[in-house]
DNA sequence: TCTATTTCGGACAATTTTGTCCTGTTTTAC
DNA sequence: GTAAAACAGGACAAAATTGTCCGAAATAGA
């Protein structure tokens, strides 16, 4: 469904969201040990986040990674994976017809259009609060 | 959502078909521009499609695929899909967690089940015959 | 100021996916 | 029987994705 990279993207994010809301920062090699992710693929992946504005970055001792507590709330699935994914993926025909419209439809695109706007929908609107609310609790896990 | 093979996998699919429902054979050249696909990426699709048996070949002038009316109203998009990318596809986490389950879910887990029950609903529920119906009347278009 | 810590950014490497090409084999039509 | 048509399959090539490495820049603390 989403590149790899995006799977940690959200993950990172929902680990440095749960952080942030604890009043803590936190570094590279916390969130790809969280993770049980590469640590140098997760470092490009933060990079970009970092650039896109979704967290702060902050060098030297005690930096690290840190999310804006005001925009946890703000920020959806949907703003993660239109950072890493590109904004394509939400509107890729299912049989990647490039031509594929309400009006010139492939032959499931009727059928596979309510799944779409259910699936558009969900990432819209679930922010990384909602999602990393669960994850202190230990009702969720986050690392593979 | 699925690789560039299944996409093209399942176009073919329904091109095959809708000529099979004709009583007609059609071959490796006509399914290619047909779908406005690389010729020898289609073929190997078609191989692995073959040795699935979801489509017969044959061979020598007059040759080419085709697929048994009785199969055409049975194969469903979860089988072609399957064929190609893997049983993986149905049950792969969405953020990529190996041991993601309901009893250890990944913090999007439970928002997200629904959605892959109404996925995986619609792709075992919709037959070939089904997609392939439109496509005579030029209601839907499979040629990118 | 010096050092240790940490992110940044570019170059590079490995892997997977996508795509091509060529030769062989089977089959049909004449 | 022969030639042409068509698929089968293996080797290869290109592109995209995934992943690594290292030096530079920034920052905190001694």
């Amino acid at each position: 469904m989403f590149s790899s990279a995006c799977e940690i993207a959200i993950r990172a994010m929902i680990f440095i969201a749960d952080k942030s809301v604890h009043g803590q920062r936190t570094n590279l090699r916390e969130v790809a040990r969280g993770l049980n992710s590469p640590e140098a693929f997760t470092a490009k992946i933060l990079q970009t986040l970092t650039k896109c504005g979704w967290i702060h970055s902050r060098k030297g001792p005690g930096g690290g990674f840190e999310a804006n507590p005001k925009k946890i709330s703000k920020v959806t699935l949907a703003d993660i994976v239109e950072a890493i994914d590109g904004p394509g993926i939400f509107s890729h025909c299912v049989l990647g017809l490039e031509t594929c419209s309400d009006t010139r439809p492939c032959p499931v695109h009727h059928k596979f259009l309510p799944l779409r706007n259910n699936l558009l929908s969900i990432l819209q609107h679930t922010s990384l609060l909602d999602v990393s609310a669960t994850l202190n609790l230990q009702k969720t896990f986050i690392r593979s």
